[in-house]
DNA sequence: CACTTTTTTTATTCTCGATGAGAAACCAAG
DNA sequence: CTTGGTTTCTCATCGAGAATAAAAAAAGTG
């Protein structure tokens, strides 16, 4: 049927239509997220997404779940590639690195499935909930290692800590202007804010 | 005309519907917010929004800027409440304290401010900006303190520095839930990971 | 009871997702 | 290079639901 995929033909248009989604998307919201918009971006005609697609939804979802999906590939990717006997506190900077960059320059679906995932309707959401608890699962491990190597400062809560973080990186979405400020300047502030906000550090006996 | 508009009257009632936008709008998003459900909320016919605002934009418009001097005089006031020659520091984990109480707990106002301004058409976000910068500002001014009383990073860029934690600050609303944790407990997770995050720190030397 | 302020009822207009009837593009033989 | 078939997409338009306008009814005030 629709099936593997092979790439070539314009199976390719269907990627734009959800490319364009996502873009749309991340910039709207899920309610502001209007078919005439994605199709203009696809440079479509709007009927011909229900040629892919069987509603508006179906393909917001679609382009989530890519964007979930992507997300966690690139940061375990990212880790994959870090000598596995790093500190565990510079394997989780690799992953702050890893989630800034697909964020803010590789993927326009990372980014509106990070941030759109709390608005969609609860019948959505809880289709994805997987998808979420596998990704932020990579970082909660990756959370405890650095506890069990002791460079988490004990009055911490682990799952709030990491939320918080998580949030820090989410957010320079709204914020980060590529003509601004480089993304490597962005990255550095980051993994320091992370690093040393978690370590039990100097300051830890205080 | 509108005026100062002396509180007592009906112009509660106008309150009320700017109260129920704000609740709309934070949970639906801008292009989710229906007047239906707004009127609703406010216990109003719908077209009754109209003997008060000339449009639909309008009331958004003011809610959110309603929003956005809340988050900014709530933290203003906790500041005023501490003592003027407490570490710069100190003052910062204050205000920490107060944007996230203001976020999750105070104002649906706030909250939607914040959560929403990315969505809304470049107009409207236009006629917002100043009041953004103007909250930004009294962040800003915090961070230049800390710094010279040689408590910030000297690594680390302040402007990106500050908007990384406020980024954290601001995502806690997509995920916190008072269900499932205190909000003490995020306050305690920020302000230990904003202070020793900023810090020099032991760890400065690495 | 006149007169203004506020709110509801009723009606109009607009936007947007969806559909169905085909046109264009590609393709496989004849 | 036709012919017929399949895939891919466009045009025209419908219909639901939403924003707004207009008119009428309540409520409030002197």
């Amino acid at each position: 049927m629709t099936g593997t995929a092979r790439d070539t033909k314009s199976a390719r248009t269907r990627r734009r239509v959800v490319d364009a989604a996502a873009h749309v998307l991340l910039r709207r919201g899920y309610a502001g997220t209007r078919l005439s918009d994605v199709a203009e971006v696809a440079q479509v005609q709007a009927p011909a997404i229900y040629y892919y697609f069987s509603s508006r939804d179906e393909l917001i979802d679609e382009a989530v779940a890519v964007g979930l999906d992507r997300a966690r590939t690139l940061v375990t990717d990212a880790l994959a590639e870090a000598p596995a006997d790093a500190p565990a506190i510079d394997r989780l900077a690799i992953a702050v690195a890893a989630h800034l960059r697909t964020l803010l320059t590789h993927s326009d679906h990372a980014a509106a499935a990070v941030r759109t995932v709390p608005q969609l309707p609860e019948a959505m959401r809880e289709r994805h909930r997987q998808a979420q608890r596998d990704y932020v699962a990579v970082w909660r491990r990756l959370v405890a290692e650095v506890r069990d190597d002791g460079d988490l400062d004990p009055a911490l809560d682990p799952g709030t800590a990491l939320m918080v973080v998580l949030g820090a990186l989410n957010w320079t979405a709204e914020w980060w202007d590529p003509a601004r400020g480089s993304l490597e300047g962005v990255i550095d502030a980051a993994q320091r804010l992370v690093r040393d906000g978690l370590a039990a550090g100097g300051t830890g006996a205080r």
